[in-house]
DNA sequence: CAGGTCTTATGATTCAGATCATACAGAACG
DNA sequence: CGTTCTGTATGATCTGAATCATAAGACCTG
């Protein structure tokens, strides 16, 4: 999102996490700004009995866990690599100073969260509301859409456990949900891939 | 959250709006900066079946609408009067150079959208796992803390249906279960207001 | 490449929230 | 102030996702 030459000039610097490894934990106080170099990670939230949430996926190029930063609340997520991770980080001090030079990244900051809260309001409703299979089937089609994938199959790169953190449902009901898709002609499944 | 003053330096115009009255519908593209002066609005979705899901309620002095305005996408939801209401609101290149001038304005911006994303992440994690108890007694808390309420007892400010709307149950639900509520000891109903 | 681990799949059972129907109470309107 | 409308309450029934158990397949590691 920030372009790594401007992110230098403001002292970012760089860390590298191993897969499964926490990068903060919910609770914690924010103190800096992070971006995606190479990777993947998950924002995780916990039901009482421990069942996992996931808020949401950030990749390479993009932000994650800003809200704590502009708001000077606790995470209300863990973060936690989801491959090995490289990841850019810049004090808060230096993000604020960043983003008060530069009106363009700070308006690009903003559509971040925008997007973030579009996400939100749709999977909230349809959670609320929508049969198992249209809640799966948007999932699929918002991971495709949000890939940015063009031609041929797109294989959806998540596990069956995690499309269920992320749409609030059992493991067991995503795959017998995935196997109607299937018998409906909506997806493929080839060597246990979902393809679309 | 904008001072009237600056509302008016940037040429914002009042408009009044009775009870249950639409004040622009998911779809439509945003053109202009909201922010209330008197009164409430709710943000509504809809299931394919017509079921409506409150994604947020705003009051006098809080802003609304500003995702799409940001990001060019069209509304996500459809906004409505809860009650006679009104608003201050400003043309888009009106508001963009407002923000462009007034980088403290800009965060307090930034802040409003970092708190609704709390408060969906939030709901997301209930709705997905709590038991209906759990889910109303977050909402009703939450409802209290916004409202700056201090001392004495807190009246909940929405019907019965209202809350259900906003915690994706049934209003069949949460009239048994505030019925839970107060059984317990957490609520107290006199006349039908539920009180905490 | 084999063994171990994780993921996917399937079957049987349970139960809590949804659904439907009906009645009562408070608020709004003329 | 009476009538109507909206909101609240209660009871009975249904159903589908969760739960639990077990097995098969793909992937990872040494």
């Amino acid at each position: 999102m920030i372009p790594e030459k401007i992110l230098k000039q403001y002292e970012a610097f760089r860390i590298s996490f191993r897969k499964d490894v926490m990068i903060f934990l919910e609770g914690e106080q924010a103190l800096h700004y992070f971006q995606l170099e190479a990777g993947s990670i998950k924002m995780i939230t916990r039901s009482d009995e421990g069942q996992e949430f996931i808020q949401g996926i950030s990749y390479a190029g993009e932000s994650f866990g800003e809200p704590p930063l502009l708001c000077n609340f606790p995470y209300p997520s863990t973060a936690y690599a989801m491959v090995d991770t490289t990841i850019w980080k810049l004090r808060k001090e230096k993000f604020f100073d960043l983003i008060k030079d530069h009106f363009e990244i700070h308006l690009k900051l903003d559509q971040v969260l925008c997007e973030r809260l579009r996400y939100k309001s749709k999977i909230l409703t349809s959670i609320a509301f929508d049969d198992p299979e249209n809640r799966v089937w948007w999932l699929i089609n918002y991971l495709k859409n949000k890939s940015g994938h063009q031609s041929g199959k797109f294989a959806v790169p998540l596990t069956r456990q995690q499309i269920a953190d992320m749409v609030g449902m059992r493991v067991e009901t995503v795959i017998r949900t995935v196997k109607k898709l299937e018998d409906s002609g909506k997806v493929r499944l080839v060597n246990h891939k979902i393809l679309v």
